[in-house]
DNA sequence: TTACATTATATAAACATCTTATATATTATC
DNA sequence: GATAATATATAAGATGTTTATATAATGTAA
């Protein structure tokens, strides 16, 4: 049962894997990146976001690094040894569930060419 | 921004796009059928399909019948007139945020033809 | 120089949703 | 007689999300 944590649980991953793909980045930075990557479909909101950073830092899966710059902190995290290990498995969960709603909501037709 | 309703509440799109191909179904048939498509990946808990299913009726988008069937009682659910008009909408809603996620997840490669 | 937009992090309250546990009851199978 | 499958349903608790709010620096346009 792939459901828990990912019906609501998709923005772990998200950050999981973006932070997989670009090294380090900051908070304000991955909002951007999502919105960039869906045309801005997904806007993340940071009620939600700095919780689960927060949360992801704590189970040790990401580490944080604050920075000055322009007179502003920024705070980078990045993942540990243990979140990178972790995110091929999220991504893959979280791939299986894509596949299953598209089972249900779209059963005739094959993958989308759009 | 789609994401509100939808990273938690595929649910509801599911029950209404089942409802809409299967003409009336009952609970337990509704968790059967998910459980088949998704080659037994998602199984609803009743604790979130009967709330679901309350929820729609109470907003008209679903009306239901008690028939009896072996000295049981059954419970069909069929859309209304609302509810066929939303499924269309709520369906290309969940599609353009697989889209999107998939965007993110799977950003170089096209489809899976797995 | 004032105002507004953008950049940047963060928390709390309210709300929505989901899981788990529980209750009930019939029929079929071992 | 016991267990599995069929069938609906609710409550408590956990989790996650939105909305509102606070703070603060820089860039830009009027």
């Amino acid at each position: 049962m792939l459901q828990t944590d990912l019906i609501k649980g998709s923005l772990r991953t998200i950050v999981l894997k973006l932070l997989k793909e670009n090294g380090r980045m900051y908070g304000y930075e991955i909002t951007r990146r999502v919105e960039e990557l869906t045309s801005g479909k997904i806007k993340l909101t940071y009620g939600a976001l700095y919780p689960v950073l927060h949360k992801l830092e704590s189970e040790g899966v990401l580490v944080t690094e604050a920075e000055n710059f322009n007179n502003r902190i920024r705070i980078y995290y990045s993942l540990t040894e243990i979140g990178h290990s972790l995110v091929s498995e999220k991504v893959r969960e979280l791939m299986e569930f894509i596949e299953s709603l598209q089972g249900i909501v779209n059963p005739k037709t094959g993958p989308s060419y759009a």
